[in-house]
DNA sequence: TCAATCCGTATC
DNA sequence: ATACGGATTGAC
């Protein structure tokens, strides 16, 4: 049902007629009447008799007998909306595309895809005891109550994680492989890669998070992976972060799967081919759903794996409410569906390090041995002073060591990669002695120099932190930290006379570079995959990265490192520098190529602060009468911690709330709650809830 | 005692 | 938003 508001987020139960007794089948799109006006919603169910005891209307209009909503699907959403405090008619939202009459008469008509039959949902209606003209039975609009299993366990949920059945994936390693898996290649070069292939193709609920090696073909391995689930006769969805990721799993899966066996959704398509493209998927057209985000929620016929690349990216946040993550949906997912999940990247999310740790997930990553074969030469160089001090300096911004690298490779006619940040991050603080980034000793926010600039104060308790002085080295001086500022091409085009320069960021992205001298400069995510890899790859300005004001700064800057540096040739031609203090655990994690490691040492640190994925937290922003007028509403769970408020933007204010793992259903019920009671009192001012923020300040 | 009115709450 | 039920009030 099409209304916003959290104390109507509920199923209604209505009379359908004879006449629509045919058409009006799960999954539908109806409108009804409802509070004397008509409004749109999803027919979800079926029943012979409603527990209601007023009087019930009936069903206005059937809107079209597509059906839509999957049942499968409409659980998830359920799931989803109970995760995130949200209402299911936001997540629908976000699931089912708009629909476009003329599409779907003219897809109707098409012959279907030969070999995929086209959905028979003739079978699944009730028995239907029409008396004439007399309605006969009920509809429910809307989820299916309380059938979602919401935080209980699993993915999003505590940490009694279940483990998957695939726990034998980490023990026959090496092994025979699966069909198309050769020993050493492909999936063969990792432990348990095989034995993972080989329990897709056997239909089995196997849970993975795959570390992959350096200058993978990762989009290769995931049709591969998906290629073996749809041989097992199961559907596959797989979600990356943005159209260039999509692209190249795209074309990975034309090549694997051949014609007419998968479907890409793109968030650039227009409203019509975007619904061609769902229908298709809906009507179990194709067994692979690839796309960004949204592709998460496409329906498919009996879903076998779920993929993510990158699942660190923060393009896979959701940033419409009840803003969900690709990562969170998409486990959730595989655990209502019982279906196979691959959490995969060259980094590994702390989310993603708690999936091991609790069980959840096996581990897939190649041994040391294979991975110093793959590995280009990574080596740190100190950042020099004379250099850091004056960014704005026309030439020279590259220490000696990155300078040879570069020249090398461009000698030897390879390209070039040179990442530089983009400009735009918080300003933070940082011990000036030791670098440490300054933390609350209250609740280990983070400090800023807002405003008055004498004294750091907490971005999320707002507390001022006067005293403060270094945990690390007990210095008390702080120094703010550099915003990155933007490197142009024509620096190093100076650096590098004679070398053609080419630039890929923001606005232009470029997809490859073919094997010749070039210096390439790229912002992080917009890396172009060079033929045969690059013969150096530069990080610079890594100070502005790492002391970014963000809780996941660190694990950012890892996994754009390592984003980076898997464009790399293989040692010895390939070398990666950078530009960084050696002894920082993010540039020890990039040096040995483990992620893993790191992943670990984050999850640690982030269980000693009391930061995500180790806890739950929630923001709850507006006015402040209002935001005070909700928490004051919502039954908060037991242990739960109130973090606050900090000055937000337009004269609003944010409060955080922070509970353990075990408590998250708690809380998330508590704050819909809440927002119920809010709106069924028609309050006014509008709160922002978000469970999970993408941004912790 | 009954009808007109007000307020709060549910909305099939 | 609107419709309904129960409570309240005021007049007979």
């Amino acid at each position: 049902m099409d209304v916003p508001l959290p104390h109507l987020d509920r199923p209604f139960d209505y009379l359908i007629e004879s006449a629509d007794d045919e058409s009006a089948r799960p999954g539908v799109r109806v409108k009804v009447r409802f509070a004397g006006q008509l409004v749109s919603g999803f027919l979800l169910e079926r029943v012979e008799s409603s527990p209601h005891t007023g009087r019930l209307a009936y069903l206005e209009k059937i809107v079209s007998p597509e059906q839509v909503l999957d049942p499968e699907v409409a659980r998830l959403a359920r799931a989803v909306a109970d995760r995130y405090a949200g209402n299911l008619c936001d997540v629908l939202r976000l699931a089912v595309p708009p629909r476009h009459a003329r599409v779907e008469t003219q897809a109707r008509k098409a012959v279907p895809v030969a070999g995929a039959p086209e959905s028979v949902p003739a079978s699944d209606s009730e028995p239907a005891a029409p008396v004439e003209g007399v309605p006969e039975n009920a509809g429910e609009l809307s989820g299916v109550g309380e059938v979602a299993p919401g935080d209980a366990a699993g993915p999003g949920g505590s940490a009694e994680g279940v483990p998957g059945r695939g726990g034998e994936a980490g023990a026959s390693a090496g092994g025979d492989a699966a069909d198309d898996v050769t020993p050493g290649a492909g999936w063969g070069a990792y432990t348990a890669g095989a034995a993972f292939l080989r329990g897709l193709a056997e239909g089995r609920a196997l849970r993975a998070v795959w570390g992959a090696l350096p200058g993978e073909d990762w989009a290769q391995r995931i049709a591969e992976a998906a290629a073996a689930t749809v041989r097992a006769g199961r559907g596959v969805i797989i979600v990356v972060a943005d159209a260039r990721d999509l692209d190249r799993m795209d074309r990975a899966l034309a090549g694997t799967l051949g014609a007419g066996q998968h479907v890409a959704l793109n968030a650039a398509l227009g409203p019509a081919e975007r619904y061609r493209r769902f229908l298709q998927a809906s009507r179990h057209q194709v067994p692979v759903v690839v796309g960004t985000r949204a592709a998460m929620w496409a329906p498919a016929a009996k879903l076998g794996l779920v993929v993510i690349w990158d699942d660190g990216d923060d393009l896979h946040a959701e940033p419409r409410s009840p803003y969900p993550h690709a990562r969170d949906v998409l486990l959730t997912r595989a655990q209502l569906s019982d279906c196979a999940a691959l959490v995969a990247g060259f980094a590994r999310t702390g989310e993603a390090q708690l999936l091991l740790e609790t069980g959840w997930a096996k581990e897939i990553v190649a041994p040391r041995d294979v991975l110093r074969q793959r590995s280009p030469a990574i080596a740190p160089t100190g950042d020099d002073p004379q250099l850091a001090r004056d960014p704005g300096a026309a030439t020279a911004r590259l220490p000696s060591l990155a300078w040879q690298a570069a020249r090398q490779a461009l000698q030897h006619d390879s390209p070039v990669l040179v990442q530089v940040p983009r400009r735009g991050y918080l300003p933070n603080t940082a011990c000036a002695e030791c670098r440490t980034p300054a933390r609350c000793p209250h609740c280990s926010g983070s400090l800023g120099l807002s405003g008055a600039r004498d004294v750091p104060t907490c971005h999320w308790c707002g507390r001022a932190a006067a005293a403060y002085s270094c945990p690390n080295c007990g210095s008390r001086q702080l120094r703010a930290s550099v915003t990155g500022a933007r490197r142009t091409a024509e620096e190093l085009g100076r650096a590098f006379a004679g070398a053609t320069i080419r630039t890929s960021g923001r606005d232009e992205i470029l997809d490859h570079v073919p094997r010749a001298a070039a210096v390439v400069v790229a912002t992080p995510g917009a890396e172009p995959v060079a033929e045969g890899g690059y013969g150096a790859v530069l990080l610079l300005d890594t100070w502005a990265l790492l002391t970014r004001a963000d809780l996941r700064a660190a694990e950012e800057t890892m996994r754009r490192w390592l984003n980076a540096a898997a464009l790399a040739r293989p040692a010895p031609e390939g070398r990666v520098i950078v530009v960084a203090d050696g002894g920082l655990a993010p540039v020890q994690a990039l040096l040995r190529w483990d992620p893993g490691w790191f992943a670990a040492r984050e999850l640690v640190e982030r269980r000693e602060l009391g930061f995500p994925p180790a806890v739950r937290m929630a923001s709850v922003t507006g006015k402040a009468e209002a935001v005070a007028e909700l928490l004051s509403a919502a039954k908060l769970p037991d242990g739960a911690e109130l973090l606050g408020p900090v000055p937000a933007d337009d004269e609003q204010e944010r409060m955080l709330v922070r509970v353990n793992r075990g408590r998250a259903g708690e809380m998330a019920h508590a704050l819909h709650e809440a927002s119920g009671v809010r709106s069924a009192r028609k309050a006014a001012l509008p709160v922002r809830i978000e469970v999970d923020p993408a941004a912790l300040f």
